[in-house]
DNA sequence: CGTCCTGTTTGAGT
DNA sequence: AACTCAAACAGGAC
């Protein structure tokens, strides 16, 4: 569920609790002290790439998803929810297995929100400052550094190498700016590809590349190797995905 | 400061 | 049906 479009997705799904008082909460870790949400009412939802942010008046729940994380709106599994928000229009919303957070501090000052791949106010030439910043800096790296392009997951960065036909162990600072700027354009056209096939349940159907044996276009095997900081696996085509260094 | 390791513990795919 | 793998990140050891 992770990945920036799915938060959006979330976010699209939540918008019947924009205005609505919370009449019991309760949260399974120390996360967050529940009582201090009973009484309060939701005034907005955002998010910020892979962070869903819950607004009130004074402060913000921020929730990540991490690697496992899942919601239900108006059920429950069988698992005790993380937390667990009751509505006095006895709806509800609960969040499992995901990380919680209070923010006290004004949005504005801890979120780029032009960092935000889904964000109408996404920068691209700040993108490209930042990752020029970093001279040894690794394509695959950038897309997964969630400074630069948050909201971007493995799924998406795999599918956007691919796609502008980059391997993801070039050098950002050896790729042309007209081809650094087609990896932009389509880290952004991907990511709301995404989340319209998400909703339509058919993103797997459509991976070019994420978790495929062989490539489309030349029919040569894929390379599946750990790379970068973070060693999350990569599948690329070492025919047609060009190395710049 | 960088790198490696661990904990998290769902849901899709095989 | 049972099993394996992975959508991510923080924090601690060294």
């Amino acid at each position: 569920m992770p990945e920036g479009p799915s938060i959006l997705i979330l976010k699209e799904k939540t918008q019947q609790f924009k205005g609505q008082k919370i009449t019991e909460a309760s949260c399974n870790n120390n996360a967050i002290d529940a009582d201090l949400l009973i009484g309060k009412t939701i005034i907005n939802f955002k998010s910020w790439g892979k962070h869903f942010l819950i607004c009130f008046p004074e402060f913000t729940v921020r929730i990540h998803m991490m690697m496992f994380g899942t919601y239900r709106i108006n059920e429950h599994t069988t698992k005790p929810p993380r937390l667990h928000l009751l509505f006095s229009n006895d709806t509800e919303l609960n969040f499992y297995a995901c990380q919680l957070q209070l923010i006290e501090q004004p949005l504005d000052e801890i979120y780029d929100w032009e960092a935000d791949i889904m964000s109408d106010v996404w920068n691209s030439k700040k993108a490209i400052k930042k990752m020029l910043d970093e001279p040894e800096l690794l394509a695959c790296d950038a897309l997964m550094d969630q400074q630069i392009f948050s909201g971007v997951g493995n799924i998406i960065k795999n599918e956007v190498l691919f796609r502008s036909r980059i391997h993801p162990l070039s050098l950002v600072s050896a790729i042309p700016n007209k081809k650094l700027k087609e990896m932009i354009d389509e880290a952004i056209k991907y990511s709301y590809e995404f989340f319209e096939q998400r909703k339509q349940g058919t993103l797997s159907k459509h991976w070019q590349a994420y978790h495929q044996k062989e490539c489309p276009r030349n029919h040569v095997p894929f390379i599946r190797k750990d790379t970068g900081r973070s060693h999350r696996t990569s599948f690329y085509c070492e025919k047609c995905q060009k190395m710049y260094k």
